[in-house]
Formats: C-alpha cells, structure tokens, sequence
RNA sequence: GGGUGCGUAGCUCAGCUGGUUAGAGCACCUGACUGUGGAUCAGGUGGCCGCGGGUUCGAGUCCCGCCGCACCCCCCA
C-alpha cells in the first residue's frame, strides 16, 4: 500500500483551475492579438539555461533571486529569470535572422524570491521586444504596445512612467553622487510617493550622503510639474551633459508617442524612475494601474550592451513585459474580469439513459458544426443536468428527448435569460454561435 | 533578511472565561424524485484540532519552541 501523500504545491507557485484559466487565457489571447498587431512573431526557448547564459547580466540582487542547480551529468544551470536575458543569447547565436527582429514571447519565469500578492516565484511574462535598430520609434512602439493591452482588457486609469537611464546618470553627476550609488540613490528617490520629501531626505541623510548632494537632490524632488513638457524644460537647466542626451531621447520619444496615438493622460514623464535590472541603458518605462494595490503590471526599456556580451557584436535593442497575474489581480480587483467560466458553448443533455446514444449523436453534428459541446456524461435527471451546466457557467442547454427527435428538433434553453424555444439544428446552432461570437 | 497575522473535515468557518464521545454549511457517496436551474427529504464517508514540549485532575482552548501559509518592508512582472 502506497502512503498517502499530502497533496501540496511549492510556496510561491500555485494551480489554476478551470475557472481561472479560461480567463488566463482569455487575456494572454488579447495581448497576443496586439503583438500580432504590431508586426511581431513568436519565438519559444528552453525554460532550462546554463549558468553561464545566465549568470552576471541583472546585477548583484537579481542574481540572487535566481534558481540555479547542477542538473544529473553535473553541469550548472538555472531556470530562466525572465525572457530579455533568453532572446539575447538566440540572437547571439542565430546573428543573420533579418533585422529588425521583432518577436514576442509569452511564458512562465522563475524568481526565488518571497512571495505575497501579486507576487509569485513562478509567474507568466508576455514580453515583446524589438531588436537590430537604435531608433526610438521603436521604444515608442514597446510603449504603445503596452498602452493598447492595458487599454483592451478594459483599464482605464493607469499610467506608463517614462525615463531615461542616462537621466538617472545625469542626475548623480549634476549632484556629485559617485557612481557606483547610482541605483541606490535612484531607489531612494523612487520612493517619493510613499515616503514624500521628508523621508526621501532623511534616507539620503542617514545614508552619508554629501550636503550639496542632498540639496541638488531636493531641487528634484520638490519641483511640481504640471505636465510632461514643464519635466523636460525642468531637466534642460537641471542636469549636465549626459542628462541632457536623456532629455532630448524623452523629448523625441513623447513626439513619436503622439504620432502611435498614446494619449498624453497616460504616460509621466518621472525623472526619478530608475529601475532595477542592469543591462537597461536608455528609455525605460513602467506601467502601473490607479485604484488598486499592486506593484507595476508591465516594465522595460532599452538595454543596447547586453546582446554583445554574447556575440561580441554590437545589437540594439528594446522591449517590454506584462505581467500576466498582475494583470489577473488587477481586473480582480476592479470587477472588470469578463464572466466567462468556459469555454463550453452547450450542454447536450441525456433525456434517459435509453437516449445516450441520440444525443451523443446530435453532440457529434453539433461539433462538426463548430461548436464547443459537453456531452452530459453523468447519470443523474434533466434537473440535476441544468444545475451541471449552471455550475459550469455553460450559457446553452439543448434538451433532445422523444418529442425532439420525432419532430427532427431540439429545445434549445438559453440559461441566462432562462427562456427556450424548439427549433431546428442549424436554428439552434445560429443562436449559439451569435450569443457566444456575438454579431 | 526584518515585521504583522493566521493554522480545527476536501473547502469556508464555529468552538464562550480550559470541563463529557469534536460541530455547522458546502462538497462527495447512497436512496427517494422519471421533461427543466445553485433543489428538497432521509442516510452515509470523512478530523494525530499544523508538529513538539510545558502548565493542569483535565488542553482545540493557556505558555514556549518549531514548521507552514498569507500580507507588509525590501525588490520586482
């Protein structure tokens, strides 16, 4: 006798039932659609890498964070962090693909790190990414990319925070921070919002930072700026040399961002947004949805030095990611999840058991005809039967007992509006079709 | 790594100031109900009360430790 096991999943990763995945689906479906829209194409890699693919390109943090074992002939290896880092080594190693290459890449990562909500040590990136050109319309495109999924899966207020990392850069120098401080100093600013002036000084403070440093930092931080353009004249007479090439980089791109038809409400120009992973090095952005608690639902940027550090040749690139349990939670938690619970578009019924055979067989012509059939395979009443496709959420029942199939009918009940109507097959396929399609 | 909270049936929980054989709803199984919605009725399966120790005549209940989980800080999708 085999020992009872008792059934549990890893912390940090979790099942998703029926319920829950249709409705996964039904976004990673949406966002797909967009990438599509934009010109790009799939691209699949192992969810297995070696350490070296993966070791020394997110900085001392990140690499903490990632799984990495000996695999059975004892070779070092890690589960994937995210899917930037896997598109440069394919790229690297398939260097003739025809550029620019545009691809996306909908697939689950690993990240050892402690879980809570929104947060999980196994979860889906949909990640698009543009490689092989410098130009910004092309970080513009990531951005609307992202402005068009939020939008689509029915987000209205939320916003796309843009920066540049050599904004960042200009800063700690105008501030005469060293170097090697500037995430760190970064950080600290990013947490204006929920610390505010005060304590975004106290930190500097407490963290040795120079007096003048400190001042040059509170000229940013305690400046309002009533809109994206009053940032960019802020920045011009702020920052120093490499800042003001970040300046100019924003500038262009909120040019291009209007031509792509982003709304201006949507993206904020945040000069203090830093972002964590190291191989980023121009634009970078990061969506976060309003009315709700949750960390950011999408982040990227233009990371131009990482591909080269496979190839030795110089790549270009760009590109973004959506998170798509943040994206879950967040419609979650605005009630704005579609009600769909399946796919099932209709329940046959089983009249008696003597009738299993005829609807079995009117099942058959029903899924030839294109639809999504559940054969009722149980062995309980009509009753019992509507209350199945109830707790299913299967919006049709067809019932097809003697009366029906001497007539050459079936009664076809719509569950939702809880009416029904004997009509013909090709009738009842019409109705369903245009209810579950819509026009 | 730091902080807060919670662990009782498959699920959601009740169990008052420690006191008999451990409770409910849902789910599941059996039966009744033979053309219509989360049913009703009758019966049933199912618990090392997270684990270990302590206090006590007596612990699901009080104390300590451990483990697990959730959330927050940090960081991130």
């Amino acid at each position: 006798m085999a020992k009872r096991v008792k059934p549990a999943v890893l912390k940090g990763t979790r099942d998703y039932l029926p319920e829950d995945a249709v409705r996964r689906e039904y976004i990673v479906e949406k966002l797909r659609k967009i990438f599509r829209k934009y010109g790009f194409d799939p691209l699949e890699t192992p969810a297995i890498e070696l350490w070296d693919t993966l070791g020394g390109k997110y900085g001392e943090d990140a690499e903490m964070l990632i799984y990495r074992f000996r695999d059975h002939g004892g070779r070092d290896v890690g589960l994937r962090y995210d899917l930037t880092v896997p598109l440069s080594r394919v790229i690297a190693m398939n260097p003739d693909i025809p550029k620019p290459f545009k691809r996306y890449q909908i697939a689950p990562v690993w990240r050892a790190d402690s879980p809570q909500k929104g947060r999980y040590r196994e979860f889906y990136q949909c990640d698009f990414d543009i490689v092989g050109t410098t130009s910004l319309m092309a970080d513009a495109e990531i951005i609307a990319v992202v402005y068009e999924s939020l939008s689509s899966l029915g987000f209205k207020k939320f916003s796309i925070k843009i920066n540049s990392r050599k904004v960042i850069r200009g800063l700690i120098e105008t501030a005469g921070i060293p170097i090697e401080k500037e995430h760190e100093t970064a950080r600290i600013i990013d947490k204006l919002d929920k610390i505010g002036v005060a304590g975004v000084l106290k930190e500097l403070e407490e963290k040795g930072y120079a007096p003048a440093s400190i001042e040059k930092i509170e000229e940013i931080i305690t400046s309002q700026f009533n809109s994206n353009e009053d940032a960019l004249e802020f920045g011009k007479n702020f920052f120093g040399e490499s800042g003001l090439a970040g300046i100019s980089e924003l500038e262009e791109l909120l040019d291009y961002l209007k031509i792509l038809g982003v709304p201006d409400t949507h993206i904020l120009v945040d000069l203090s947004l830093a972002r964590g992973l190291d191989y980023y090095t121009g634009p970078i952005y990061e969506a976060v949805l309003k009315d709700v608690s949750l960390p950011s639902v999408s982040g990227g940027g233009r990371y131009d030095g990482l591909i080269k550090i496979f190839s030795g040749r110089d790549f270009p690139a760009t590109g973004g990611s959506l998170g798509l349990e943040r994206i879950y939670q967040g419609l979650l938690d605005l009630d704005i999840l579609p009600d769909v619970k399946t796919h099932t578009h209709v329940l046959v019924t089983v009249f008696k058991k003597d009738y299993l055979k005829e609807s079995a067989r009117l099942a058959r012509s029903l899924r030839e005809k294109g639809l999504n059939v559940d054969l009722y395979l149980g062995k309980k009443n009509l009753r019992a039967q509507l209350g199945y496709a109830n707790d299913r959420g299967i919006p049709f029942a067809i019932f097809f007992g003697p009366d029906e199939i001497e007539s050459g009918e079936v009664t076809l009940k719509d569950l939702k509006k809880e009416s029904q109507e004997r009509m013909k097959i090709e009738e009842a396929v019409r109705v369903i079709k245009e209810a579950v399609y819509g026009n």
